[in-house]
DNA sequence: GAGTTTGAAACT
DNA sequence: CAGTTTCAAACTC
């Protein structure tokens, strides 16, 4: 059976990555969610999938929570039947999420309740997506629904995110089976035998996943593979072996059952892709609470650049008789692949906190939002917030992750001590589960930039676990919720964390930049409010930077923007680089610059001035395209006019893609048939391809001379049978140096290539080495036979 | 490094 | 929306 109906399949991917199709839902006030860094809307349809995936676990209940009537609560039930269940969102009801880990069945609090279900028939194991903008969609999921039998109900969304693709998470509009046979998910047909469950992958392949239900509302997965995603293929025919069959349909701007009801903006947990097939790794659906009558907040952590994939790890929910919250640090990564982690720590944590709130209210989804970078997909976390949060920014040493704690004021202190344990696991999609005791939730940030530089080696193994020093870096996060800036919180510069003002402020709030954490870590507003319980943010610091693979920290926080030059904008208007990325600035040029934390509420206004300009100012400018091809373009189009787009002063050029239809450039020749734009290409990568050799080049000769000091190291006195570096001399350099310089005349005398000459000079090079070392040698066994 | 050019951002 | 000004980066010398 085809996970997607042919003629969806071929429609769905461009569909999923086309974020300019999906309209910008209105976003509830206390619904806020923050962008990184996306030229997508934030998305208002929600997606919570539950989804359980240990073998360890018998109990498993994956369970989303949808907020509110948009939302759609997928659950895996007992029965091979995938259960999809409809929000119906109610502020007292509260979504139970099985513990990963324990397999305990929690309640969070603020969660909207799943009241009703429809459920995937075990029988054809079908999900039809209805594809609401689509008409070939549409056809598609009746046919398809014909047979599965899946009744399409309004105002049930799917969220379906390209996986490695930015783009607006496409809504998908589930059939409402809760009147329908076999929904429950105690329903005694459940049938024992091993389903398999079809895991969907946008932009990726799909897998079968077996797995056994129980009667119990739990799944278990038979797999070693913990990871249970749901993904959508992309471009992918579709198997007719999977036996069940997700038949999705892209709703576009769905306004959900009520149409007079706005549709929430907030983002419910997605389930995103798990990309190395020797990867353990679990991936987990987020319950999103969604209550617009409860004062939360979203924190969006982010700054990513091109992750191809992302994958969300876990999100557990701690029992609900259980005072803890746990932070799982999100630590798997790998090359091309993102790993968001939430996961619920286990119970181990020997600090227990008695709270007479319902731990209900304590539990806060993590949403992960697909965003849209400048090379590929981006996802960012959100984190409501509860109605008394603390944020604890952790930060892992080596990489450029930022995560943010949630915890109560009550259980902070105990929080920093010592749940926190020093060890994460970095490298298996299964996410290790770094803190425990009342931490909440831990919140990655995470760039592909990030991705590459944090990355380890590629993930061969699941067991496979890097040391690091965790420690813990916090930001105290404000309860109430931010009228100020929420209007433009979904446009916020990418990598922005809303953390309160410094100073007192009256806004309130702090428009934090991801990237800068380690700054906001050390401003005197966090060393105010950070907590006596915790380790000194200079301890943290010091601690963060420790190595991580080779790579200390401060490599892998190092801006990798060039550092602005600004004299009159204060760094508080676009013409600012570093503002118009949503950065503080940090070590640059810059007169007079307010772009910073010290000025943050200067900063804060000027970011809303900026939004109320444009809504979409701190999105990329260059929309993504497919991956791989070509179009990439600019979301606004060039307007060069001297330049012929073919210098750094284009945005196109500069962004290295050819000028589109939009722009409205004069005499331009940045186009593909440009022989302009070819030579300069061609030039580009010949330079590009001189540097890379010489790079080689120095890097062989380095190692080379860094290899003869060794042996020539001064040691005949200790016998260790160096020789002395005295023999590379100042006459024995200028000897060599006449002989290089000697080959390259002849090279050029010859008329050779470049790069044979170089080639021939660095043969002469060695040649010269040799002999020297062979001279030493000689000196050597001549000292040793008069025992000098 | 200073000066010029350029085009996006900001302003009117 | 169009024209102008401001601004900082890109570029040239």
């Amino acid at each position: 059976m085809d996970v997607v109906s042919p003629e969806l399949n071929s429609l769905l991917p461009d569909e999923i990555m086309d974020t300019e199709a999906i309209e910008d839902i209105p976003h509830s006030q206390s619904e806020t969610v923050v962008p990184m860094e996306t030229d997508v809307p934030v998305p208002t349809e929600n997606l919570s999938i539950c989804s359980n995936a240990t073998l360890m676990e018998p109990t498993q209940t994956l369970t989303t929570s949808a907020a509110t009537d948009s939302t759609l609560c997928v659950s895996l039930v007992p029965s091979p039947l995938l259960t999809i269940k409809p929000a119906m969102a109610t502020s007292t009801a509260t979504t139970k999420t099985t513990d990963s880990v324990t397999g305990t069945t929690v309640s969070a609090g603020g969660l909207q309740k799943l009241t009703t279900q429809f459920a995937i028939s075990a029988a054809n194991h079908q999900i039809i997506l209805n594809k609401l903008a689509s008409s070939q969609a549409t056809e598609a999921s009746k046919s398809a629904a014909a047979s599965a039998q899946v009744i399409k109900q309004e105002g049930q969304k799917l969220l379906v995110t390209a996986i490695g693709k930015s783009g607006q998470p496409i809504v998908l509009q589930l059939p409402h089976t809760g009147s329908k046979p076999g929904v429950s998910q105690t329903s005694g047909d459940t049938k024992l035998q091993t389903p398999q469950f079809k895991v969907v992958t946008i932009g990726g392949r799909s897998e079968l996943k077996p797995m056994v239900v129980n009667p119990g509302n739990q799944v278990t997965a038979l797999q070693t593979q913990q990871l249970k995603t749901l993904q959508i293929p992309k471009k992918t025919p579709a198997s007719s072996a999977a036996p069940i069959k997700f038949i999705i349909t892209k709703t576009v701007n769905s306004k959900g059952l009520n149409p007079q009801t706005p549709v929430t903006p907030v983002i419910q947990g997605r389930v995103l892709t798990q990309t190395s097939p020797v990867m353990t790794s679990k991936t987990i659906t987020l319950s999103e609470p969604l209550n617009t009558s409860l004062p939360s907040k979203k924190i969006a952590i982010s700054p990513l650049k091109t992750p191809s994939k992302v994958t969300v790890v876990s999100v557990a929910s701690p029992p609900s008789n259980a005072s803890q919250k746990s932070v799982a640090l999100p630590v798997s990564v790998a090359l091309g692949q993102q790993i968001l982690a939430v996961q619920q720590s286990t119970s181990a944590s020997p600090i227990k906190v008695a709270t007479s709130q319902p731990s209900a209210q304590n539990i806060k989804p993590v949403q992960t939002v697909p965003v849209a970078g400048v090379g590929g997909s981006q996802f960012k976390t959100i984190i409501p917030l509860a109605a008394q949060p603390n944020v604890q920014q952790i930060q892992v040493p080596g990489s450029r992750f930022h995560y943010v704690r949630l915890v109560t004021a009550s259980t902070a202190s105990s929080t920093g001590q010592s749940s926190v344990p020093n060890t994460s696991s970095v490298q298996t999609g299964k996410p290790v589960v770094v803190g425990t005791g009342a931490v909440r939730m831990s919140v990655p940030v995470v760039s592909a930039q990030t991705v590459k530089q944090v990355a380890p080696k590629p993930l061969t193994s699941a067991t496979q676990v890097v040391t690091t020093t965790q420690t813990q870096q916090r930001l105290i996060m404000p309860a109430t919720p931010l009228p100020q800036i929420q209007p433009g919180f979904t446009n916020l510069p990418p990598g922005t964390v809303l953390a309160p003002a410094p100073g007192g402020s009256n806004v309130g709030y702090t428009v934090v930049p991801a990237q800068y954490v380690t700054q906001i870590q050390q401003s005197p507003f966090v060393t105010l409010a950070s907590n006596s319980s915790f380790p000194p943010s200079g301890a943290v610091q010091s601690q963060a930077k420790l190595p991580l693979n080779g790579v200390s920290a401060a490599e892998t926080t190092s801006r990798p923007r060039k550092p602005c030059n600004c004299t009159k904008s204060q760094c508080l208007k676009l013409y600012c680089d570093c503002f118009a990325n949503g950065e503080f600035c940090n070590n640059c040029n810059c007169n007079n610059c307010f772009n910073n934390l010290v000025h943050e509420t200067e900063r804060l206004k000027a970011i809303k001035t900026c939004l109320d300009r444009n809504p979409e100012a701190f999105k990329p400018k260059i929309g993504k395209g497919k991956e791989g091809e070509s179009d990439r373009r600019h979301s606004k189009g060039c307007n060069c006019k001297r330049s012929g787009c073919l210098k750094n002063y284009c945005e196109c050029y500069e962004a290295k893609i050819m000028c589109s239809s939009i722009c409205k450039c004069i005499g331009c020749k940045n186009f593909e048939e440009s022989p302009e734009r070819k030579t300069l290409m061609h030039l580009a990568d010949a330079a590009e391809v001189r540097v890379q050799q010489q790079t080689a080049a120095k890097t062989k000769l380095s190692s080379q001379i860094s290899d003869l000091l060794m042996r020539t190291t001064p040691v005949l006195s200790s016998g260790g049978g160096r020789l002395p570096y005295t023999f590379v001399t100042k006459e024995v350099l200028e000897a060599t140096c006449e002989c290089l310089l000697e080959q390259a005349k002849k090279s050029e005398l010859t008329r050779q290539p470049q790069v044979e000459a170089e080639r021939m000079i660095l043969e002469e090079f060695g040649h010269c080495l040799m002999s020297i070392i062979s001279s030493a040698g000689k000196v050597k066994a001549d000292c040793a036979s008069i025992n000098c």
